[in-house]
RNA sequence: GCCGAGAUGGCGGAAUCGGCAGACGCGUCGGUCUCAAAAACCGAUGUCCGCAAGGACGUGCGGGUUCGACUCCCGCUCUCGGCACCA
């Protein structure tokens, strides 16, 4: 596209100067002391990557105009920065360039803050926080060891997921379709000592108030959200194996107890070895063998065949002393519950089809409230009916049923009620050297012991390569007894550095403790946060865990860190989203050189609704680079404007001051709601409706001025560069930043004129400009009398008439 | 399979409460300017019938409620996102 060469506007001059101006003057350097109602206006801190494109752009536009609309609406708006800078890909481009991951990701920190500047995005930049530099990573540190003294840090042997490719193990979060979030490889099982965050303890509360941002974060998050949580309510129930073990199981259903007609046990279960019979053990053993062996792939197939396998053992069943065979399978699991069931074929799918394969008797305990089936041919598995062939509990429904067989199971000691939840502890430590090492030392003789808090940070070595193979860093002397000991060589997932980030800001300065709680309370919480739905359960469940945890120590007192949450979508160009590996990414760079940044933020903004995916079409910016210039020369020149007798409505300062009123009511109102889309379209309405002015003859008096201003003002948060620059040109003092929000007066808004549509029969027949505060008689007078009407009416008189005041009447035949 | 969101012109999208469907743009077509082109500016632009006036149809599909439905209800289809043997 060739370069747009216009008279007066070009954006490539005024851009420049004007972000100078902003930095110098430290427009967005937020003030501690202020006594103006305080802002937090978060974006999600980006990992530094590379070059930004306009697929990284939107997220931070949103931002800045929100920051430049509320400090013009006289809040104190924080709006600070940072990098979260630990992460493989530094790692993985460090290995294929030979570079330090330090270089690299410092490296690309600077290119990015570049394109942030050149974009016109503001930040306090007074209080950046670097995840991988020390002055951050040892508050982080500093917070492992807390976590570890409130008993919320631990290590255990454990299966946990295991990226061959990346080599690190990784959280279940981290693990997406068996795949491996990062570089898309199959995930293995892997027994291993690793560490955890006890996230569980706090899985109540996570869920729980959730409730408190009901209606100010996207539903869709919160729902994602409860379901990763996933709380169930049940019973776990001792069944004893014929051979003196009690097997405990896990049930939602405890009303279906009496149709137990087996048991399954997962193949990893401790029991299996102790309960199989001499005789089937061979059959098990290759079952079991088989099971570990199985890949991820075969996990995932999608029409999977149940399999199993009889383990030749008996259990009773502790409500009615039925004999019962105990099998294996591996579509029981055995990190979810006990890792051992029940089976009611006959109202649970999937035991029902474990039933039919293998021949196992299909019972019926609830009976639709139709009545009893006979023969199942499915699992019926509503709570609605009532228990049959239930002893002493037949007849009662299935709520009542669950509560009153729980309680007997509990007076008769053979069970109780239990809540579960699908949520696990987070897995936090990882195998690779680009992260935060974990302050923690291996002794022989003490076991674990945390560095003293007066040598951290414990600093990652200069050299890049692996820490467990560095033996010159990982020994030390024991903290405890002083002998020989080795560091822990493991480092923390990076989404524990991005856990608390947004508390660091407060005080990024802070030398004694991770940050002030008294500046994190002046302004936590964070009262917009703006970023991508991708973060919906990861970073944003991590960030809620910290927030409570750190309230819990009496850190900060909010027990949400982000009131309202927004996601935006992401931007598309032919079909796919903009990125560097699919090569259809815009360079911010390029499009600056182009159409100049103000045009790209607008053009950004007006796309579509923002919480939506976008297409980028390169076609489009044209309309926002048009609206500029032609906002350039209505401020400026409005006299170049040509007069148009044929075209335009006599113009009058009534009008433009009521469309000026308009605009500032309709801009307000889509700014609040982020309806930037919206917003957009209603300023070029605006200056749709000064064009027509000054082609309609209007006088550029006062009221031109005063269109002029709001036009400028909001249009600000949108395109800052070119409208600081009209408000110098215009005479102002001062920044355009730092001008106050225009004042709506509902009285100039208002129009004294209606268009009353007027309907035959529900369809369009005419349209009437009236003066407002019709009563139905004169609308009704009023629409008979139109030529249009009475050719529908055809001489009929309506039966009925429907009358909504100053909009429509509706005459009915 | 379950949960969530969505489907409106050639394209992106708009439509506070059930009351003018298609705002605002892009694109396209026509015009002005120009030797010409680009840019700029002006006008037209949902579909069909009609010279026109005007009329009919039209918000994924099929029903329903209503004087009136893009909007509410019932039943589908398709697209996107999340979860996925969680007992």
């Amino acid at each position: 596209m060739a370069v747009l060469k216009r008279r007066g506007y070009v954006p490539q001059d005024i851009e420049p100067k004007w972000q100078k101006v902003w930095a110098e003057r430290g427009v967005l350097v937020a003030d501690d002391a202020s006594d103006r109602p305080k802002y937090y206006n978060l974006v999600m801190f980006p990992y530094p990557s590379g070059e930004l494109h306009m697929g990284h752009m939107r997220n931070y536009v949103i931002g800045d105009l929100v920051s430049r609309f509320y400090r013009m609406r006289g809040l104190e708006v924080l709006s600070p920065f940072g990098w979260d800078a630990f992460g493989l890909p530094a790692e993985n481009a460090a290995i294929k360039a030979g570079r330090h991951p330090r270089d690299w990701t410092l490296g690309n920190i600077a290119i990015a803050k570049r394109q942030l500047a050149m974009m016109g995005v503001l930040y306090d930049w007074s209080r950046e926080v670097t995840t991988c530099l020390p002055d951050y990573y040892r508050w982080t540190q500093e917070l492992f060891l807390l976590f570890w003294e409130r008993g919320l840090a631990y290590r255990r042997m454990a299966p946990v997921n295991w990226c061959p490719f990346d080599k690190t193990v990784l959280a279940n979060e981290q693990v997406i379709n068996g795949r491996c979030w990062r570089c898309d490889n199959l995930v293995e099982k892997k027994d291993l000592e690793q560490w955890f965050f006890k996230i569980t303890e706090y899985a109540d509360r996570l869920l729980d108030d959730l409730e408190l941002l009901r209606g100010t974060w996207p539903e869709k998050v919160r729902v994602m959200q409860a379901n990763w949580i996933g709380r169930s309510h049940g019973a776990e129930v001792d069944f004893a194996a014929e051979n003196g073990e009690q097997i405990r199981i896990y049930t939602t259903r405890p009303d279906t107890l009496f149709g137990a007609t087996f048991m399954v046990l997962a193949p990893e279960h401790p029991l299996v070895e102790r309960v199989t019979t001499d005789a089937q053990r061979d059959a098990v053993r290759a079952y079991v063998e088989r099971a570990r062996r199985e890949t991820e792939i075969e996990r995932l197939s999608t029409e999977r065949e149940k399999t199993g396998v009889f383990t030749g053992a008996h259990a009773i069943n502790p409500v009615n002393g039925e004999r019962i065979p105990i099998w294996i399978a591996d579509y029981v699991l055995m990190g979810y519950g006990t890792g051992a069931i029940m089976a009611v074929p006959g109202h649970d799918e999937r035991d029902f089809e474990f039933a039919k394969k293998f021949g196992l008797e299909i019972r019926e305990v609830i009976a639709p409230p139709s009545g009893p089936v006979g023969e199942l041919t499915a699992a019926y598995v509503e709570k609605e009916g009532s228990l049959v062939s239930s002893g002493q509990f037949d007849g009662m429904a299935p709520g009542p049923a669950i509560a009153a067989i729980t309680t007997w199971l509990a007076e008769q000691g053979k069970g109780e009620a239990v809540t579960r939840y699908r949520l696990r502890d987070w897995l936090v430590s990882r195998q690779r050297y680009w992260g935060c090492p974990i302050p923690m030392v291996h002794c022989e003789s003490c076991g674990l012991v945390p560095v003293p808090h007066s040598e951290l940070p414990v600093e990652l070595p200069p050299e890049y390569k692996p820490l467990a193979e560095n033996p010159e860093w990982y020994t030390v002397t024991c903290p405890s007894c002083g002998r020989p000991a080795r560091r822990e060589t493991d480092t923390l997932d990076t989404f524990i550095d991005s856990s608390w980030y947004f508390l660091r800001y407060t005080s990024a300065h802070e030398r004694e403790r991770p940050f002030d709680p008294e500046l994190a309370n002046r302004w936590m919480a964070v009262d917009q946060y703006t970023g991508g739905v991708e973060h919906a359960i990861l970073h944003l469940l991590y960030s809620r865990f910290f927030e409570k945890v750190l309230h819990d120590a009496g850190m900060v007192e909010p027990l949400e860190p982000f009131l309202r949450l927004f996601t935006q979508g992401m931007v598309k160009r032919n079909g796919q989203v903009m990125a560097k590996s699919a090569g259809n990414g815009v360079a911010a760079d390029d499009l600056v050189k182009r159409e100049g940044a103000d045009a790209g933020r607008i053009y950004e903004m007006f796309i579509g609704p923002p919480e939506d995916d976008a297409e980028w079409t390169d076609s489009a910016i044209a309309g926002p680079v048009r609206f500029l210039h032609r906002v350039w020369r209505l401020v400026l020149e409005p006299e170049t404007i040509e007069h148009s007798s044929a075209t335009a409505a006599p113009a009058s300062d009534e009008v433009l001051r009521r469309r000026t009123h308009q605009a500032i009511r309709k801009v307000t109102d889509d700014y609040t709601s982020f309806a930037f889309n919206t917003a957009v379209s209603a300023l070029m309405e605006l200056a749709n409706a000064m064009q027509e002015h000054v082609a309609g003859g209007g006088a550029l008096g006062e009221v031109w001025r005063e269109s002029v201003d709001a036009l400028i003002l909001l249009l600000h948060p949108m395109a800052p560069h070119v409208t600081e620059e009209l408000w110098e040109r215009t005479g102002h003092a001062g920044l355009c930043a730092d001008a106050a929000w225009p004042e709506y007066d509902a009285t100039a808004a208002a129009d004294p004129t209606i268009t009353l549509i007027v309907q035959v029969d529900g369809k369009l027949r005419d349209r009437l400009e009236l003066s407002a505060g019709l009563t139905e008689a004169g609308a009704r007078e009023a629409a008979l009398r139109s030529e249009k009407v009475g050719r529908a009416l055809a001489g009929r008189p309506p039966r009925q008439v429907h009358y909504i005041p100053d909009r429509l009447i509706n005459l009915v035949l």
